[in-house]
DNA sequence: AAAAATTTTTAGACTCGTCTAAATTTTTAT
DNA sequence: ATAAAAATTTAGACGAGTCTAAAAATTTTT
């Protein structure tokens, strides 16, 4: 079987391999696992030889596709934890992913079946991302970033970008959680702050930044 | 923090401990959790360095009041997951014990507290085992065993004493699941089998092997 | 097209938890 | 009370995953 780490590389390598174009960088990997590249190094040639990644030195890496496939179990277990803990137990959105990247290494098969079940198959996260399925298909979906709505447009709030406690505690106090629809009333030229209402009552101003990391349909 | 490895020690001494008198031996951690005499050595030189442990060389191991606590936190944990896996998710009671293997090292205060509410505060495991309190104080029960029980008494069934799925499946099969009646019939003399009636319907015999691992009352 | 800067890999070391083989201590048998 | 047997600990090694420092390859700048 795979250990843990080998779990985690993967995950991480699909999540950049999808934000970016090309191949994943050893130093991007470092970064993003809180490791040396050093040890990205190491691991990139173990992972090689599992035949889990393309791997050329000094030219990036690639999932395999049996790579691919485990990546999307992992993330699959991720993100249906996550929803058991915020729809069951009622931990917030903010509170949920640490929990969850430790069950998502919990192994089985079964485990995760009867869970998708008990929790009625859903279909997206708690923060809107969508759960790719048994055999191991990530649904597409089509999001636009709040920052890119034009002025007159209502929306609805259908994920974020940025996943940090402190981005998603700010949305909680500002009142923009997910599915409340927001209407784009105004853009600032100089600053590109968007003026929005909320549910059709009240209206607040949103810093560029923040619009930048709300996913809307 | 503690690893997991620390973990399953000091919730494996605490097991043994209960079960035997006196102080627990090297060889009898080295079975208990699959490993060499050698490797359990270095162990509790490092458990006692931590002072989770009482260890005198070659006088056997006892744990300290801490590591009493931290024992009875992962039994607590694991007990509590067996109820989920149980009630919730629809497993019998012949496989969550693998599964709470894993998920007792989840490390989050406030995860098995949520839990717990969840389940409604449960006391007792799908084993008939007792939940030790959030306090860490371990509930006693005064079980008898089935092979103890007299002619003529009816008693309930209450837990098990052996957990392997084998046994746990061989008790489904016959219909001696937890709570069930049973009034003792009569009792082999030559091999001390039991005869007993269940539920006040169907008669069936029980070896002694099998009544001396069914805690009743 | 060289030189400089950056990125990546290699070399060597460390911790954790494990092993086998050998040494030591305790227990049991004679 | 010795000798033999059993239990336990120590010594030395290994794999996984990490680190720092140094070497090598690639990219960017001049
Ligand atoms: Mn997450
Ligand atoms: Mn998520
Ligand atoms: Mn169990
Ligand atoms: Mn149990």
């Amino acid at each position: 079987m795979h250990s843990f780490t080998e779990e985690n590389y993967l995950k991480t390598i699909y999540y950049l391999a999808a934000r970016q174009e090309g191949e994943v960088t050893t130093n991007s990997l470092a970064e993003m696992t809180a490791t040396k590249a050093a040890s990205v190094s190491d691991m990139l040639r173990k992972l090689a030889e599992k035949q889990l990644i393309h791997y050329k030195k000094y030219q990036g890496v690639r999932l395999t596709e049996e790579g691919e496939r485990l990546a999307l179990k992992v993330i699959r277990r991720h993100r249906i934890w996550e929803v058991f803990l915020a729809e069951k137990l009622g931990f917030g959105w903010d509170e949920v992913h640490e929990m969850a990247e430790e069950l998502e290494h919990i192994r089985s098969e079964d485990l995760v079946q009867k869970l998708d079940a008990f929790l009625g198959y859903p279909q997206f996260d708690p923060h809107g991302d969508p759960i790719p399925s048994p055999a191991g298909q990530m649904p597409t979906v089509e999001y636009t970033k709040l920052s890119e709505v034009t002025i007159g447009e209502e929306v609805q709030v259908m994920g974020v970008l940025e996943h940090s406690p402190e981005f998603l505690q700010h949305l909680d106090k500002t009142g923009l959680n997910l599915g409340c629809r927001v209407l784009v009333q105004d853009v600032n030229a100089f600053d590109k702050s968007v003026s929005v209402q909320i549910n059709h009552e009240k209206t607040l101003f949103v810093s560029n930044e923040v619009a930048r990391n709300l996913l809307v349909n």
